[in-house]
DNA sequence: AGACTAATTTTAAGCCGCGAATTAAGCCGT
DNA sequence: ACGGCTTAATTCGCGGCTTAAAATTAGTCT
C-alpha cells in the first residue's frame, strides 16, 4: 500500500534501470527493439540510452543489416563498465571471484578456514587479503569495482547494519562490513545468506532464467530454499524467510539437528538419508570417507540391494511430500531442484519425485508448476553473491548523477 | 526486473493514489501532514488534493485548532463518493452488503443456496436480484458503484476472462462474470478466494492491520491461508498460492478429503478434529447437531473428561507444527489466527499454541512473529470482498479523466 | 487594531516522455 | 553510379509534473 513519493527525477531512473535492464539480462538489442519491448517512445529509448553510452555503461556492438533501411545498431552492457566480486564464505573455506559487468569470470582465488568455528575477526583479513590479490592480479583497483557480494551460510539481518547469524559457524550477529571495512575494504557491500545468492545464480544464469514465480529447493547435508515471488527473492519481515529444511513433514518424527522434530531436513538432508541409510544396514557405517561419495554408494547400491532401494524410495516419497509443500503454498510455475544432495538425487529419480509430489500437492497447482534439475552447481554461491551488486546497480539504473563515471 | 515504462502521468497518477490510500488509512489528516506522511511538497499536495476535493472524492472535515498560525484543514476520503457491495458466495448460500467508501455498512442482504451443488447458471440471477434490491432500498443506482466484490469458495483463476474452480461446490471454470453480465449486471466486477477476502478484511479492519508481512490462518471446517507479503496479498504464479490445509504434516497418516494423507486439514479442520475425537470416544457421535457445537461440546468436555483434553493437546500440536511452518516459510511478523474453529480454539488455547508453535520453528523467525487472534467473525468474506473494489480505486488514484466525475 | 505564526496557494523554473517531423544510413534496380 | 526506397535514430516543440520560494490566508495573542 505504502507507496513512496514519486519525483519526475525517479521516473528517468527508472526508465534508465529498465532500459539497463533489458539490455542486460536480453542481450544485444537495438534501439528500436528497446522501444518494443520496454514500451518507451523511440525518442526516449535514444535520449536515455545516449547519456548511457556517454557514460560508458553501454556500448556498440555490430550492427543487423536489413534489406533496404538502416541498420540497428546493436547496444550492449559494456562489460568493462565495472568490476564485482563475489564471495562464498562457507563453513569450510572462503571462495572469491572477480567478473566484469558481463559476468565473465576473470579471476577465482580459494582459501581453507580452520574448522570448526571460524572467527569472524580472522575472515575479514583473509577476505580483505583475497581481495587484495584479485584485484593486483587482474590490475584492478578498488574503485573500479561496482562491489562485493558475500554470501555467508546463516540469516542476515538486512538492518541498518547488516548483521550475519550463523549458528553452524558460530556467528551470532557479526557485522561482517564494519569488519570488513576496519580491514581496508571501501568498495560497496552486500551481504546475502549463501543460499539465496545460490539461487539467485540460478535464477540468472541457470535452470530459473524467465520464470517469475519460482523456488529453488537446495538440498546438500542440510536443507534449504529461495522463494522468489514476481522476480525477486522473497525474504519476509526479517529476511529469513525459506527456511523449507526446518518445516514439519513428519509430525513427531526424527530428530532434527535444530532440536525440532520430524523436520524435512532430517528425512531428505544428506545427513538424514544417510542416517536412515545405517540404521537399515543394522548400524554398519557407510564404506566411504564423506558424505558426498556416500550419497553416491547408496544411489549406485540401489541397483543390487533392496535396502538401499527402499531407503531410495522413502527418500523420494519425503522430498515430494516436502515439494508438494512449496507448491500448495507458493503455486510457483517452477520449481530448481539443487544443492549437491539434490542434484544426485535429481538427476536419477527425478520422475519418481515429480510423482510423489503429484501425489501430495493440489491438482490445480501442482499442474502449473514444472520440477526441474539446476544447472549451476554449488559452485554458484559466489557467482550468485556477485549478482548482488549488478542487481542493485541495474536496479538503480546506475545514475550517473549519482555516480563517478568512468573515464 | 521487468518494470513497466513510465510516463509523466503514471507520476500524477501514482502519487494521486499515495495520497488517496494515505487519506483512506490514516484517516482525517490536513494537506501538511499529507505533505509530511509522503513525502510529497506542500505544493503538490495541495495541487493534486484541490483535484480529488473537485472530483468530490475528497471532502474537507473540520479544522485542527492551533495556537497562533492557520488551522489545519482536515480532508478525508468522501464516504459518499460512490458505493461498493461485497458478496460473500458460500457453499449455502449467499451474503451480500453495500457499503459506501467509508465502509459502513449500509445494508445486507442473505439468501439460502439450495444445497449440495449450487448451479452456478442460478446462482447468477440470485446476486443480480439481491443486486437490485439491495440498491433499490439504499436508493443507489448501479451507476454509482465503485464496483462489486465477489469472494466465493475455491480458486480463482485470474486471466484475461476470470474462471472460477471450487470443487466443493462443483465449479469447475467458471466465468462468474460474464454470467453476471447476462444477467444485467453492468458495474465492474473483482472476483476472489473467499478465504482470501477474508484475509484482507482482516488485515484491512482487523488484527492484520499495519502489518506488511503476515499469515491470515484460517480454520473451518476446512483449513486455509492468506499471505500477504509486502502489504499485498501473495497469490503466485496462477493465484492458488496459500493452499496451507493440504501440506503434509503427518507423512502417510491420515487420509485427507483431498485424496492426498497427513494433510494439516485432517488433523486441525473442525472436521478432522472431530473425526479423530470420535475415534477415541469409540466411534460415537458427538452429541450435538452440528460441527460448530460439537467443537464447543469438545473445548467445553476437556474439563472432565481426559479424551477430550488428550484430542485437544494433540490439536494443538499439530496446529503449532502447521504455524511454524507458516513462520519458517514465510518469515511473518504477525500470524492472526482465524476461522471459527481456529477462533474457537485460539479463544481458549493461544499460549498452548503459542508454545506448540515455538517447538518447531526456529527460533530468530519465531521471536520475530506475534500470533494473535482474529478481530472480525468469518462473516467477513463480504466486507472483504468489498475491499476489493476499493483497493481497485485506491490504487488507480481514481483518476477522473479516467472516470465519470460524480456531479 | 496590529504583530505574529503557521498552513496553503501561487508562481516560476527545471525535467520528462511523447508524437511528429527530420535526418541518417544502407539496399536495389537501372 | 545514382536516384528511389525503406527503416532506424534524432531533433524539436508541447503538455505535464514536482519543487522551491514567494505570496497569501486565517487564525491567535497582546
Amino acid at each position: 500500500m505504502e507507496v513512496k513519493r514519486a519525483t519526475v527525477r525517479d521516473l528517468r531512473r527508472r526508465n534508465r534501470s529498465t532500459l539497463l535492464s533489458t539490455l542486460f539480462f536480453e542481450g544485444p538489442l537495438s534501439r528500436f527493439e528497446l522501444g518494443q519491448r520496454t514500451g518507451l517512445s523511440a525518442a526516449t529509448v535514444s535520449n536515455v540510452v545516449g547519456e548511457m553510452v556517454d557514460d560508458h555503461l553501454v556500448v556498440e556492438a555490430g550492427l543487423v543489416e536489413s534489406d533496404g533501411g538502416r541498420p540497428r545498431v546493436l547496444l550492449r552492457v559494456n562489460p568493462s563498465y565495472g568490476h564485482v566480486i563475489g564471495v562464498d564464505v562457507g563453513e569450510t573455506g572462503v571462495t572469491m571471484e572477480l567478473f566484469d559487468l558481463g559476468m565473465t569470470r576473470l579471476a577465482a582465488h580459494a582459501r581453507p578456514l580452520p574448522p570448526p568455528r571460524p572467527d569472524p575477526a580472522l575472515v575479514a583479513p583473509l577476505i580483505a587479503e583475497g581481495l587484495a590479490e584479485l584485484l593486483a592480479g587482474a590490475g584492478v583497483t578498488q574503485q573500479d569495482l561496482i562491489g562485493i557480494g558475500i554470501g555467508v551460510p546463516g540469516t542476515v539481518e538486512q538492518g541498518d547494519t547488516v548483521r550475519v547469524h550463523a549458528q553452524a559457524i558460530g556467528w551470532d550477529g557479526i557485522a561482517v562490513a564494519e569488519l570488513l571495512g576496519a580491514s581496508g575494504v571501501t568498495a560497496p557491500l552486500f551481504v546475502d545468506n549463501g543460499a539465496k545468492t545460490q539461487g539467485q545464480a540460478e535464477m540468472w544464469f541457470g535452470a530459473g532464467r524467465g520464470a517469475r514465480h519460482a523456488v529453488i529447493a537446495l538440498i546438500g547435508s542440510g536443507v534449504g530454499a529461495t522463494v522468489i515471488t514476481d522476480g525477486t527473492t522473497y525474504r519476509g519481515a526479517t529476511s529469513s524467510a525459506g527456511e523449507w529444511g526446518h518445516t514439519t513433514l513428519m509430525f513427531d518424527g526424527r530428530t532434527c539437528r535444530c532440536g525440532a522434530k520430524g523436520c524435512l531436513e532430517a528425512y531428505v538432508g544428506a545427513e538424514g538419508i544417510l542416517d536412515r541409510f545405517r540404521r537399515e544396514r543394522g548400524g554398519r557405517a557407510v564404506p566411504r570417507p564423506d558424505e558426498q561419495s556416500q550419497l553416491d554408494f547408496l544411489l549406485s547400491a540401489a541397483e543390487r540391494s533392496t535396502t538401499a532401494r527402499r531407503v531410495l524410495e522413502e527418500t523420494v516419497g519425503y522430498l515430494g511430500a516436502g515439494i508438494a509443500n512449496l507448491v500448495n503454498l507458493f503455486n510457483p510455475e517452477r520449481i530448481v531442484l539443487g544443492g549437491w544432495a539434490g542434484l544426485a538425487l535429481g538427476s536419477r529419480l527425478l520422475p519418481e519425485i515429480r510423482v510423489a509430489t503429484a501425489a501430495h500437492a493440489l491438482r490445480h497447482a501442482y499442474e502449473q508448476t514444472s520440477i526441474v534439475l539446476c544447472e549451476l552447481g554449488s559452485d554458484a554461491v559466489a557467482v550468485g553473491a556477485a549478482t548482488l551488486p549488478v542487481e542493485a546497480l541495474l536496479s538503480s539504473g546506475a545514475d550517473s548523477r549519482a555516480r563517478r563515471v568512468v573515464s
